[in-house]
DNA sequence: CGATTAATTGATACTTCTCAAATCCTGTGG
DNA sequence: CCACAGGATTTGAGAAGTATCAATTAATCG
């Protein structure tokens, strides 16, 4: 078990759950989680097992990916501090339709499913900011499916890379904060390795990136945004 | 103003979000209704728009899709008897993500957003309905994602068929009820009309499905199972 | 520092799209 | 009821976009 987190940490993320919520909420919650944490490269829960609880990431970043053909990731989403993990298969009362794994090492608090129901029960405000949550995410996932239908792997690797910066945001050298491969990169865009590697290098060359190592630094986001035809 | 729907009808819709729903709450919503109707392909809501209620089809069919680019739909999900239509983007407080066309005649009953939010408020059972129904909905679009990224035209095409048949179910020819043009259907796959059209040929000629005029009828779903590759 | 994994580049094959032309339907007005 | 206009479907040919395979170079980790 780890050092407790504080849960007003995650409360004060504007996207979280958490947010808004009642300080006696918010207490409620403190007293059922536990603290986890997972390593670099540990799956934390895998597709088609029985969610028993809830995952709150209070530090680190997360990917989400499902199994498509021959074991390939298709990668959904990342998740990262203030986000949940796990919620969806627990309130449809699925089996897990997503694998997620840690990209770093990962802290999070630990919610089991039946306190996890209780929180949702004695918290409206709670059961509608994940309805919320949830309804949000679906807009997004659209967004994706018309993206993938619809554009080629040059348009959707533009804007995977605009929101890769606005999820991430940047280190002090204007790098994206986040360490991926480029097959991760790829299983993302969806698409083959050696077509990002390709592409990556065409928008270096075309200026609109740089990039040193596995780090991509964007240096002309109208341009990017042209590209992906992000019209939002 | 149509004739008054019987709200029974869709509580009995094991998917719908009014299923087990307690008598006090059904007639709640029952009182706060009202009944329209929208003709062959009439525009229900559109992209864009900020939505004043949610629609609970009682009769009909109805593609929900997004604009890509140039104008092109990707075709979401579609949307059947008990089927709600439009509570993502009023739950999510963001403006509508995608628009509905009524595919054939359809009636619907309209809850506005304010007696939505009240049901949802009164009525705990209703809004963890809610919830499970959203989260349900962000697995399909998991599995949409993961199917478009990776798939090819023929496997998506042979999923598709496989979804439209069970979610339609067949007329007494056999034949999948729904009428949808080979563009719609492309527009569902992900990729050009013609592409269908030769695909549906191929599947055809090695006897997997039969059709008359646009009307499609699955011989061997085994076989297209397996095409599809749908493990589950 | 060596061993392994990741990234890159090139060549080639395959899938899918696009454009054009022909045929088939379908609903409508005479 | 029939002919016709306009849209939908079908087919073909060629172009473009991506994937795959193989070989090389670079980066990373113990």
């Amino acid at each position: 078990m780890d050092t407790p987190h504080n849960c007003q940490l995650c409360q004060k993320q504007p996207t979280s759950a958490f947010h808004d919520l009642s300080a006696d909420g918010l207490n409620e919650i403190s007293q059922l989680k536990t603290c986890v944490s997972f390593k670099k490269g540990q799956v934390i829960i895998h597709e088609g097992a029985r969610p028993q609880g809830v995952y709150c990431i209070h530090r680190g970043k997360v990917k989400l990916y499902t199994l498509g053909t021959e074991g390939k990731e298709q990668i959904i989403r990342f998740i990262t501090s203030g986000d949940l993990l796990g919620y969806r298969s627990i309130l449809s009362d699925e089996p897990i339709s997503a694998s997620a794994t840690a990209l770093e090492d990962t802290h999070a608090c630990y919610i089991p499913k039946s306190s996890f129901f209780k929180v949702i029960q004695d918290n409206p405000k709670f059961s509608l900011n994940m309805l919320k949550l949830s309804c949000h995410e679906l807009g997004e996932a659209g967004k994706m499916i018309t993206s993938l239908a619809q554009k080629n792997v040059k348009e959707r690797l533009a804007e995977i890379l605009l929101i890769l910066n606005s999820t991430f945001g940047e280190d002090e050298e204007g790098y994206i904060d986040i360490n991926l491969t480029r097959e991760e990169i790829a299983n993302m865009v969806g698409t083959a390795t050696e077509s990002v590697i390709r592409l990556i290098s065409e928008l270096r060359k075309e200026g609109l990136i740089r990039s040193k190592g596995k780090r991509i630094a964007l240096e002309n986001r109208s341009s990017l945004r042209q590209i992906a035809a992000v019209y939002e």
